[in-house]
DNA sequence: GGGCCATGGTGGTAAGACCAATCCTCTTGA
DNA sequence: TCAAGAGGATTGGTCTTACCACCATGGCCC
């Protein structure tokens, strides 16, 4: 059977583009249930026929559908719903950022407003065993005063604490997409560090104010906190101007 | 100044996926600012072999630039760098969504934490056209109650106006994102509300704080504004059980 | 001189074929 | 009997070719 003659592929003007019916088709299954994180799509081949595209079409759909972090493909496995913790692409921001001329500032500053409604809320309502987290980072940053590197892991995971803390996933999503621009920078810088026993009080004082459920007290602290450690970034980074080589990608 | 003439074509498992030649190539091209807003990219087939990738892969790498808000292509015109206001795109929020079971309150609340950070910054440094842009729109509220969908054009208008006032454009792009996903149930329920007298009153207060330069009184007057728009439009949708599923497009 | 339409360029879609990575099963050897 | 390896089958990734739909421009006709 050919249906290589005209009149039926073509003169089909009712039907949207062709990957956003992949994009509709496949949200739908995401939001009715019968698909759940890490669960697998069909092969393309046979998804295409359900939906009623070619598979250039359905693959077009499906990228859209990763560049939103929606899935994810795997060569000779499958493509597959996104499983893990929710996060937010940082591929967009990094365009606009280049578009507009947001500037670091710009980013650090957001993710300050973000961050102390995040420790104000997590004052509010962390559990047990959120503020458990964070102490145990907090001492994991203690610890590791001499080891820049593994300080910053212990930096980053404590914030990642506190959002979680705030109970908000939505809020939580957002601080984990700008604190990554940040950091990014800082992982270059933070050997330069020099203050690390002082940050690592910040960061405790933060955690007593919000096990202390003083929200005002969290909100004051992470406010603080964040200002310094925006200082001292740029003061790291003034440090050492023309390094920038030896990052390709 | 090329550094990547090592790999050739074959044998070659280092090189991206050709799709992600394609983003890495357009991103080089903004980000040099040989790409502007509202430049239009060469044509596809072209840009294909200026890559050195076929033109579905092309098309592929396209689409997650589109994915991005990038780029947007208009059939018959050619493909554009996005122009206008920066905007994320809703998307992958919406997929975050309905993949971790966000809520609209999450939303909300998160949108909260944006706006009453906005508030506080625009009161330290909104300028004065900026101010008359609120002012203007608090106005145009006063004079739309009772036309709930003019009202709520104004509505946004003015916290688009706060976001701007904050002088951070990566927290009024975040800003924008999420209040149009608030906003997009509002369009439905706002028919209903009875009191956008009071909301116009609350809106007049922020913008009073801000231009008194108090940034205190400003987060706490959009603090006020946004928990009781919340509670408003809960009682709204409560009022009218709908059908709740089935969102088009 | 103004409005209409033909034409070329551009993105959108489709089909078929082949490559590369992965997964699974079956064989083979200890 | 069981484990490790080899093979094939499955699946995503890419390329080639072709055609269609839309847009913009300019020439043509009225």
């Amino acid at each position: 059977m050919k249906y290589e003659a005209e009149g039926q592929t073509s003169s089909d003007p009712g039907q949207e583009q062709a990957a956003g019916k992949v994009v509709e088709h496949v949200r739908r299954l995401i939001e009715s249930g019968q698909l759940r994180q890490g669960d697998r799509l069909p092969p393309e081949r046979d998804l295409a026929v359900e939906i009623g595209v070619s598979r250039p079409s359905l693959r077009s759909g499906l990228r859209t559908l990763a560049a939103m972090g929606a899935v994810v493909s795997r060569q000779g496995a499958g493509t597959f719903v996104s499983a893990g913790p929710p996060r937010l692409e940082q591929g967009p921001l990094r365009f606009l950022a280049a578009l507009h001329g947001f500037t670091r500032d710009d980013m650090f500053e957001a993710r300050r407003v973000l961050e102390v409604g995040s420790a104000g809320l997590a004052a509010e309502r962390a559990s047990s065993d959120q503020l458990a987290v964070m102490a145990e980072e907090v001492t994991g940053m203690f610890a590791a005063i001499g080891e820049p590197q593994e300080f910053l892991r212990h930096d980053i995971q404590f914030h990642r604490a506190v959002a979680a803390g705030s109970g908000n996933p939505v809020l939580a999503t957002l601080i984990d997409t700008l604190a990554e621009l940040v950091y990014e920078r800082r992982r270059m810088t933070v050997e330069r560090a020099h203050d690390l026993k002082q940050s690592a009080d910040m960061h405790r004082r933060i955690y007593q104010a919000i096990k202390a459920r003083d929200p005002e007290r969290a909100r004051r602290e992470m406010s603080e906190h964040l200002a310094l450690a925006r200082q001292a970034q740029a003061s790291e980074e003034e440090a050492e101007k023309p390094a920038e080589r030896g990052v390709p990608s």
